[in-house]
DNA sequence: CCTTAACTTCACAAGTTTCTGAAAGAAGCG
DNA sequence: CGCTTCTTTCAGAAACTTGTGAAGTTAAGG
């Protein structure tokens, strides 16, 4: 009864891992570094969002090494937070089961860059040309993702949970 | 009176240069290819939003092979589109002035990859675990975004011009 | 139809990134 | 305190990416 088969009762090893690799693979295409994004995938996999170094490492086959530099992305990023098991050398890993997507929608960094080298365009450019206008609305563009996004999730978080943020 | 100095009256190639290659490397950050994004932002900074071959080249200092493949990649992600030049036999490429925004805003295709891993991913962890229930979860958020995306879409196109989509 | 200008494709060299093993560094536990 | 277990750092090998030159293809114009 524990052999593979149609619709498991129990957690399938090999699925599990068909899932992180191909979700990774696919963090990665949208930008991500392959480890961080394969340690991510296996944390959101696993049954409590918690894994130590060593269970990843094993898991997704790499080194220590590779687990440390991943892990150090991963919580710079707020994507993850490490904490220790008591009484023990090991480190573990953990997932924000309500903050990790906030972390992933939220680019503001990235739109203040963007709206920065924008302003710088305007400058360069003929006063009163198509150029200068086009630039223009790129910004104003950029300048309304800003404001939308953070309504955006202002609207995820009151549809999750009206009790509050933290579970 | 065409001296560098404040507030030039005309087009300023040293600093649209600089605007250029800031903007493309911000591009780049956000995960598109070097190329790709030098050009996409030269054509963004020139006058009219059209720019041929050889004046792509030219600016960017890259060879006839270089334009080739950025230009082959950004018209077929829709961000520039190309044509022939009348009695000539140069191609012209050009920024669609309304619509390259929706193309990067637009995401669509990425975030139904990212919920069909999901949905994998749920079918292969035990049912009721706290991993399902976060995978769950994650899978809705995608779905969430997917429609406020297209909405906030909609609202930018309509406070830009009641008009209409063409211009 | 031949010439020639323009664009494309392709193989490869240069540059960059990534992951590992080895060694050094912390910190629990006796 | 020192032993042991776990984590981090670092230099380098391997893999991948990128842009070029050169050859090939297309099509305008005589």
């Amino acid at each position: 009864m524990t052999e593979a088969g149609a619709s498991p009762k129990e957690r399938d090893p090999q699925a599990v891992s068909r899932f992180v690799e191909l979700f990774a693979g696919q963090l990665a295409d949208a930008g991500m570094a392959r480890m961080p994004a394969r340690v991510f995938a296996a944390l959101l996999a696993s049954d409590d969002g918690v894994l130590t170094s060593a269970e990843l490492g094993d898991q997704l086959r790499i080194s220590p090494a590779a687990v440390s530099g991943a892990v150090r992305y991963l919580s710079q990023t707020h994507l993850i937070s490490r904490e220790r098991e008591p009484g023990s050398r090991r480190e573990r890993y953990r997932v924000h089961n309500n903050q990790w997507y906030e972390a992933i929608a939220n680019r503001e960094a990235m739109l203040r860059h963007w709206q920065s080298a924008l302003r710088e365009g305007v400058t360069a450019v003929s006063p009163g040309s198509p150029a200068e206008e086009r630039l223009r609305e790129t910004l104003e563009f950029f300048e309304f993702i800003e404001v939308e996004l953070t309504e955006m999730m202002r609207r995820w978080r009151e549809k999750r949970g009206p009790a509050g943020g933290l579970r």
